[in-house]
DNA sequence: CTGAAAGCGCTTACAG
DNA sequence: CTGAAAGCGCTTACAG
């Protein structure tokens, strides 16, 4: 039994005539029931008696009933979806955390939504939040750079919101929902594992200069003043494996330049580059230690030292402090925040004139 | 005037209460039409006179009224939302191919939805077309994997879809609209590239072995067909670089092996270090040529010579196409279709023994 | 060119 | 525990 079998097929042309679903009404019907009871089943409503909620769960089945999003949002019911605001999604972190929200909005059974903040400009920074908040809807923004800073600053006080930020905002002027992982100690743990190592001093290719500030470039000055050590002016570097090439090539020139840490592993692959192209061997003449332990990192060659961060796991967080803050889950069930490592393989070892005392790590 | 001074704060507590939006009503208000009016023109109708058309406008950006999604969805709105169904957002391809399908979205005015398919199980695949599936939506299903094919093949012949494939499925079977990047060509060209540098042969590790009848394959095997060359069997790899890895630790016990065709970038950092650990120097001893061109891959030690394949604009292809297909818009507007084309850098060289006749390409 | 009507599929109070 | 009512914000015919 496939209907009526005279009638036109169930066309579904260019434009607007959407293929007729299930409603609950359907479901009411089929279950002999009013369609406020199927309402009532499908939202988990405790007050539905058992052997009926079983008859509206059959005749769901039965029909394959999906309820309408649109239909629940517009009518009031729970939130029950996430647009995630970021001014990029191919880079690693961002890109990690956009697989963690997305995994954990999977299992929550909400709907994800992306949009890329152009720049920080105010009018993309405006078109951006306008079109992506949504009364049926809150936000995650990833705000890693200024477009991202900016676009948290514009979301209105009312649209339930949380933040994945580098290091948190001043609590005091906005009392929202932020979640960062902590990298000022391991950055500390890099330096000194590179001074630890017998380097006069240990230089620094930044993420975006406006970054300066953040945990990683605190925590290595924090090591060599700690150290009693040259603080060297920090290179200005950025997102990308160019900007690192670039950032090394201006580093390999100077013979006393003989460990880097680098804001993110991209950076420590266009340093390594650039050192490469200038003849100086890493480690053997230089040693590099970067930021994120990317899925490549492992693999270069040498395998790169660097500083261990779970973007996915913090996307999960921020989803998890979001659910809460929406009345939709627990704070205890929160997962614990996940922590920076410095990771140690084989792009670090001693400087050139210690190597004559110290035999070098690998042949 | 900022409205009642009296009554209690617009709270938007954890739940239900949602911050009363401004609507068409209240726009039909300020402008002083009926809200049919305001309908006619936020929907670009040319049945409104251009004076009312202005005082509506100004009505709207005076109030900074937003259509609600929702409610236009319900009422039967063109299709103005894509869910990418994909099995992955991280890796190259995917992640690539969604940043341009992003950005084509943003420019149309569309919102962007994602939900990965956990896996190519009829349970997951199922779970994940269910959910995605709207009646106000479109869908993009990227397509690399058995899970993205099993998704393809799992959504219902009325819904709106595009997909992004390796290479095309039988049209007869499922008239369906696809784009794919036709890498034969250039597997051919990085095959006879690497067999006029004098090698013998070209092995293959390819990305997972269901599809070793992707072009890139068939085009390695063309050539070395043609060239009435010994055809190795191809090495399993896999997508991420601990499989390059392993198959490069393989390859490199095979004094017999001086070139390796690797499915993609991944792969081929991961043969790179499995090189290195032999002690088998790349490009003297063994030359190796990737697939996609990452944005690290001109930053490896050493650089890459790999196939470029530009996701991006794949991406933002399909994303036209849908549109020509939903019927808003046309099809001499599409972009033209990505050509993928090889990049000589250096990782590729003489074998071994021709060393001696022509000097390596840098000191 | 513009207005009044009906309805999209749901949810939340409100009654029983 | 379950049903009848009202309405979310829009759009599409249908009238003028």
């Amino acid at each position: 039994m496939a209907g009526d079998p005279g009638g036109p097929p169930p066309s579904r042309g260019a434009s607007r005539d959407r293929p007729a679903s299930v409603s609950i009404r359907d479901v009411a019907r089929a279950a002999g029931v009013s369609y406020q009871t199927v309402s009532r089943v499908i939202n988990d409503s405790p007050s539905v008696k058992a052997s009926t909620r079983q008859l509206v769960l059959d005749a769901i089945a039965g029909l394959g009933f999906r309820p309408n999003r649109a239909a629940r949002a517009l009518a009031g019911g729970p939130v029950q979806a996430v647009t995630v605001l970021t001014s990029n999604t191919r880079l690693y972190g961002p890109a990690a955390a956009l697989e963690g929200i997305e995994e954990a909005t999977r299992a929550a059974g909400f709907a994800l939504g992306v949009r890329v903040v152009e720049s920080g400009t105010p009018a993309d920074v405006k078109d951006a939040v306008e079109r992506a908040v949504d009364p049926a809807g809150a936000l995650i923004v990833i705000a890693y750079d200024r477009a991202g800073l900016a676009t948290l600053n514009a979301v209105p006080p009312d649209v339930p919101m949380a933040g994945i930020v580098e290091t948190p905002p001043d609590p005091a002027q906005a009392p929202r929902t932020w979640v960062w992982i902590d990298d000022r100690t391991a950055a500390m743990d890099a330096t000194n594992y590179l001074l630890s190592l017998g380097h006069q001093t240990v230089h620094y290719v930044s993420i975006p200069t406006w970054m300066e500030t953040s945990p990683r470039a605190a925590g290595w000055r924090a090591a060599l003043e700690r150290a009693g050590v040259r603080v060297p002016k920090p290179v200005e570097g950025g997102w990308e494996p160019r900007s690192g090439y670039r950032a090394g090539l201006q580093l390999a020139r100077d013979p006393d330049v003989t460990a880097v840490l680098c804001g993110n592993d991209e950076l420590a692959i266009g340093v390594m580059r650039a050192m490469a192209e200038a003849g100086r061997a890493v480690p053997e003449d230089v040693s590099i230690v970067g930021f994120d332990d990317t899925p490549q990192a492992a693999f270069y060659t040498p395998p790169l030292t660097t500083v261990r961060q779970d973007f996915n796991a913090l996307g999960r967080l921020c989803f998890a402090k979001l659910i809460s803050l929406l009345g939709q889950g627990r704070q205890d069930q929160e997962p614990p925040w996940p922590q920076a490592e410095l990771v140690v393989r084989q792009s670090a070892g001693p400087p050139p004139e210690r190597r004559r005392r110290y035999p070098p790590r690998r042949p």
